[in-house]
DNA sequence: GTCTATACTCTGATAGAC
DNA sequence: GTCTATCAGAGTATAGAC
């Protein structure tokens, strides 16, 4: 979701060969950001070249000069998305105190909520779906991580550092409350006016939320 | 979600004037029920007659024979949805214990989680294209049904009944976590394992959450 | 690298036989 | 009421001029 660590290399572009032009590099870039913003709205069926085209500025034939097909430029995204998707997961460090890191987890889906809701919602669109094109992701990489901070949490709780709770829908809990805000942000815009930012005033909630609950 | 309360009536269908024979209902009923699922899957755009039809085990020009298009039949897959959407929350009684209404409202929306997923998922994919379809109802009937609400949760935390807690942010955290059940439910058995219902262990983890947030 | 023109498929909807 | 046949438009993708 932010930058792709590396230029994103050879993911499925078309020219593909040696490095890529600065004007390339910039244009493939014009691209994804703007079917970043019409997947993540429609989903991948839903979503046209047209409009992805007229959201970048572009002709519709010059997108697929860049990308083999409106597939190869949903698979990049995709791509770059779960690249970091398991990353504030992966940072839950069994050394630190266990509240506290729980915490800090929740406030690092947060921020992703507040600083990629279009990736958060590409996520949402994929498993609304059913999740077709992740689902080996998902039963591998995300399972496994998820698995293994269960078990982290379990011991924190059996040592009695947090309340004991279901690791897992803990977990869960915080995807969800997280989530929340970028997934359904229209309607919060909509119920609390226009002015507010939907994510305000969500972490002191949420800080309090999982303080009560994890306090043992 | 439930039922319509009356026979539907006379929402968009085509035939629509005087009674419609039993064979109409049924399979204005089919084809209403193999349109859920595919529209609460992909999306409005994303779905296709053919599709409902192959799911309804009918001809696409059966389809139109039932509705005059296949808008036609989203909106009357979302007039039945939104009819009964509000009814949870409605139901939260300002003369009933604080602690325990709130609770009850959480299983009411974890029960529709849990009986109407489908129905979760059409409305979270409206969510998520910008609530075009629906921007009246949630800007008017259910932004003044949360209003209301959350003032009488802030008298209830101001007569020191429940913990202070920001109503808006306690009544969105209601929706994410028990709608995530439902929108998010592929993920979820992805990673327990085929083998759980996604629900299992929910309830109780749910009820722990809001005890321990809402206790005074 | 970017455009116009176009091939071809899919999709929503209609006509008309049965 | 249900089907086959079909149309018009939208959609993805390609060809080829510039």
């Amino acid at each position: 979701m932010p930058a792709p660590k590396k230029p994103a290399a050879e993911s499925s572009g078309t020219p593909a060969r040696g490095s890529r032009s600065r004007i390339q590099q910039r244009n493939r870039q014009i691209i994804l950001d703007a079917a970043l913003e019409v997947f993540s709205t429609h989903g991948f069926r839903g979503a046209t070249l047209d409009q992805i085209a007229a959201q970048a500025g572009l002709s519709k034939p010059n997108l697929l000069y860049y990308f083999d097909s409106k597939d190869a430029i949903h698979r990049d995204l995709l791509t770059q998305l779960l690249d970091t998707w398991l990353d504030p997961l992966r940072m839950l460090d069994p050394e630190g105190d266990p509240q506290a890191e729980i915490m800090a987890y929740m406030r690092r889906k947060l921020e992703m909520a507040r600083d990629f809701p279009r990736e958060s919602r590409l996520f949402a669109n994929e498993i609304l779906q059913g999740a077709p094109r992740i689902e080996s992701f998902i039963c591998n990489d995300l399972r496994h991580l998820v698995d293994e901070k269960a078990q982290l949490i379990t011991e924190w709780t059996q040592a009695g550092r947090i309340a004991p709770v279901d690791p897992y829908h803990l977990i869960f809990s915080i995807w969800a409350l997280t989530q929340h805000y970028a997934d359904f942000a229209a309607q919060i815009r909509m119920i609390r006016g226009a002015q507010h930012d939907p994510l305000d005033g969500a972490e002191p909630f949420l800080a309090q939320l999982y303080t009560r609950l994890l306090s043992p």
